[in-house]
DNA sequence: CAACTAGATCTTTTT
DNA sequence: GATCTAGTTG
């Protein structure tokens, strides 16, 4: 509690002292508009800021800060400010302090609701039956955790997986539903059993001084519920409160949110219901949909002047959201002007997609496409799931286009660093059941399911963690040969380590080299020694991959070098699950449409615009309509991130589960109003004048299943059409290089052959539309025969 | 006990 | 196609 005698003097005098002093014009406030300055101005009661696409929020939102600083308002410590990610946080941060023209080191309070949530946490942990250095378990460690519990139920966990049971309790923790608070409409969850899980899920997660994700919310919400005195404390701490991105904002955050509030209701919350695009993860857009009846006399201000796109682009994301019902209303404008108007194209496939585009790529880089010259760090490219990321780095990585993917497999979540951080938590934490799990048998030690379950009961016996568990299995002789063995030297190592740690001494990035070398674990990855005898031998990464883990092993420890001691940096870590490291080269960004909200990019390519991938399949098939708003929105976000080039595109076929689909194009396209839209053809993109085959095959697939559906008698789609008619005249197409059995029998064993992957090969098998290949460098590969040409430059 | 093989299951989106 | 699991073999 010591931290927090800095303001309980209120020292009212001097504020107001302040406030006389301050300047009755402020510089900053005169570079707003007249929507902006009325938001930052309004500085008491509640306030929410309707902030659309590119209208300048964080600009209103860090003045806002500054301007309360300024009048003598609040002190930095006295304003809380949260936000969803790290990133914002830290944008925030940093331009609070160059509007101020200082650095802000003052404002404890700025950050997600997580990490503010843990340090409320860490101050009141016995409220909730938890001792000090509780661990934070992230999503991995929860369902197996949960694994257990639910085999331990005696439950199958093959008809029922673990991790729908996590999604569940997520579910109910957003709500801020306790196992005692949880309504009796959820009794049938997880074959009935969801509640009683759930329970013994949270006493566990006690038992092993241990929270997830959704109780450092929920645990928080409890003890100002539960503990008046506590939440006094808080509110009077916070003088001020705003809120980024209030529109994702679940049940338990506004719940939060509204007792923090609750005293003064100096709140001010920023979103837009547009944008609102977490709703599985239980964001409810009610909350900003609900904020004037929830904050009575709240001061509502719009921005709606926006600053980043051409009115073409805004033209076509207010054509999509349009057809959404039950929006707060907003109309972006802008006084830029024109610009491109947004442009549409269709492929025959996503391979064929990727190609385009990373050729449109190289165009706009060169700038031949009748613009400036884009830097490839303009250019993003915006997909809907992760999995389609692929196909673009496939193609990137052959033409050799410099790329970066954000939001990828994340640096924290890689096995290797997730193994190092299980030794690093048993030696902060001995009794870190999970962790000890984890790492008893990497590297391999002997020690498999039969040993671990001996170390099990003899722990559960005595009451013991497992890591004690261990040291007396050893003892008793439970344990026998080489694995008994190894097993005690981990425990005696585990030891020393724990000593060395708790000592500070040596530095903790020499401590975590000494572990990871200790144990075995870096050894794991090397080569077996050739020859045992020789201590010098100089040691190989086993593969690539190997290679690549020891370089993350090596970052990892680096990492470690900025902090005190381990503890620190494992709370560091499991708040923090970003890679940070900085590219300098020029680079296209790939990254999810989810991951692109709050960035923007000159050039915006949006790929895979398919009923089933965009809207996705699951809010298809999901009852009501509810889901595919959230993903018109989805689909705004992603119109919305392009300042001066967006193209949208879809392919006719996709292979899904790897299996060739065909596929229909989205209804958003239908929604894109046609003054603002440009449809491309496709241009011949097989080279050497065999291209047009494509799409004419693209033409007949469509108007064959056009009969079905009369989708395609939309005006979007018959624009496409007439698009593509009239760039062929009198139809003609040249020389076709195509596709189906025709193709196949074009081909004959033996053949040699070009793969745009796989390099160059001979035939030697033909099945169906299915050629086995012996590839010169590849080997043996099945591929479909369209993706494989002749080595004569006319083949056909 | 580990290493290998066959078969199932899967894909949103993330603090 | 890729990854995880159960089941088999060494």
């Amino acid at each position: 509690m010591s931290s927090f005698d800095e303001s309980e003097a209120p020292a009212a005098g001097s504020l107001s002292a302040r406030a006389m002093a301050a300047r009755p014009t402020a510089p900053y406030l005169d570079d707003l508009n007249p929507a902006q300055r009325e938001a930052v101005e309004a500085l008491d009661g509640p306030v929410l800021m309707l902030a659309g696409a590119g209208t300048g929020k964080t600009k209103a939102l860090t003045t806002r800060i500054v301007h309360l600083l300024n009048t003598g308002k609040a002190r930095p410590h006295e304003i809380l400010a949260v936000t969803f990610t790290n990133k914002a946080a830290r944008e925030m941060k940093s331009r609070v302090g160059r509007t101020l023209g200082e650095a802000v080191e003052g404002m404890p309070w700025m950050g997600t609701f997580h990490s503010i949530c843990v340090k409320i946490l860490r101050r009141h942990q016995e409220l909730v039956g938890l001792r000090s250095n509780f661990t934070i378990l992230d999503t991995d460690d929860q369902i197996r955790l949960l694994k257990q519990l639910v085999r331990a139920a005696g439950i199958d966990d093959k008809r029922w997986p673990a991790r729908a049971l996590a999604g569940v309790i997520d579910q109910w923790k957003n709500r801020a539903w306790t196992p005692d608070n949880v309504p009796v409409s959820e009794a049938s969850a997880y074959d009935g059993k969801g509640v009683a899980l759930y329970r013994q899920y949270q006493t566990r997660l006690c038992e092993l001084n241990a929270v997830d994700f959704g109780d450092l919310l929920l645990h928080v919400v409890t003890i100002f519920q539960t503990h008046p005195d506590v939440l006094e404390q808080y509110r009077h701490r916070f003088r001020y409160i705003l809120v980024d991105e209030y529109q994702d904002t679940n049940v338990a955050q506004y719940l939060w949110l509204r007792l923090l509030a609750g005293g003064h209701s100096n709140i001010c919350c920023v979103g837009d219901d547009d944008q609102s695009i977490y709703g599985w993860r239980g964001a409810e857009v009610g909350n900003i949909l609900r904020f004037e009846k929830d904050f009575p006399g709240a001061k509502v201000v719009r921005l709606e002047q926006n600053y980043r796109s051409t009115p073409h682009i805004l033209g076509a994301a207010g054509g999509v959201i349009a057809a959404n019902k039950g929006r707060l209303g907003k109309e972006l404008w802008t006084e830029t002007e024109a610009g491109e108007k947004v442009r549409l194209i269709g492929h025959w496939d996503g391979e064929e997609e990727a190609r385009w585009i990373g050729d449109e790529i190289e165009a706009m880089q060169r700038g031949t496409r009748g613009l400036r010259p884009f830097s490839l760090d303009d250019m993003a490219i915006l997909v809907r799931a992760s999995h389609q990321m692929r196909a673009f780095e496939d193609r990137f990585l052959t033409i050799g286009l410099p790329y970066r993917v954000i939001g990828g497999p994340r640096f924290y979540e890689r096995m290797e660093i997730r193994d190092a951080m299980a030794y690093f938590r048993l030696v902060i934490s001995p009794s870190d059941d999970l962790a000890f799990e984890r790492v008893v048998n990497t590297p391999k030690r002997g020690l498999g399911e039969k040993a671990v379950q001996t170390i099990q009961r003899i722990a559960r016996e005595n009451g013991v963690p497992l890591l004690d568990g261990a040291a007396m299995a050893v003892e008793q002789g439970a344990i026998k040969g080489k694995g008994a063995q190894a097993l005690g030297k981990l425990v005696m190592d585990l030891s020393r380590w724990g000593r060395m740690a708790g000592a500070g001494e040596p530095s903790p990035r020499d401590i975590a080299e000494i572990i990871l070398d200790e144990s075995g674990y870096t050894e794991m990855w090397l080569k077996p020694k050739e020859d045992p005898d020789d201590p010098d031998e100089s040691r190989q990464p086993k593969d690539h991959e190997a290679e690549g883990r020891l370089e993350n092993l090596k970052e990892l420890v680096k990492a470690l070098e900025q902090f005190e001691n381990l503890a620190g940096f494992l709370e560091h870590v499991s708040l923090i699950m970003e890679n940070e490291s900085e590219e300098q080269a020029e680079k296209v960004s790939i990254m999810t449409l989810h991951a692109a909200k709050g960035l923007e990019f000159p050039v915006v390519f949006l790929p895979g615009w398919e009923e089933g991938l965009f809207p996705s399949q699951r809010t298809l098939d999901a009852p009501p309509e509810n889901g595919v708003e959230e993903e018109r929105r989805l689909a705004y976000v992603g119109i919305t991130r392009a300042e001066e080039v967006c193209t949208i595109s879809f392919a006719g076929n996709r292979r899904v589960f790897g299996q060739w689909q065909s596929q229909r194009p989205s209804r958003f396209i239908d929604e894109l109003p046609e003054a603002h839209v440009e449809v491309l053809t496709p241009p011949g993109l097989y080279g050497g004048g065999y291209g047009a085959a494509a799409s004419m095959h693209e033409e007949s697939g469509l108007e064959a299943r056009a009969a079905e559906a009369n989708v395609y008698n939309s005006p979007g789609w018959r624009r496409l059409r007439e698009a593509r008619m009239s760039s062929r005249p009198g139809g003609q197409t040249r020389g076709a290089a195509v596709i189906d059995a025709q193709a196949v029998s074009k081909h004959v064993v033996g053949e040699r052959v070009f793969h745009q992957k796989f390099g160059y090969g001979a035939i030697i098998a033909i099945e169906g539309d299915k050629l086995e290949i012996a590839f010169e460098k590849a080997g043996v590969k099945k591929v479909v025969a369209r993706f494989v040409t002749g080595t004569d430059d006319v083949p056909f």
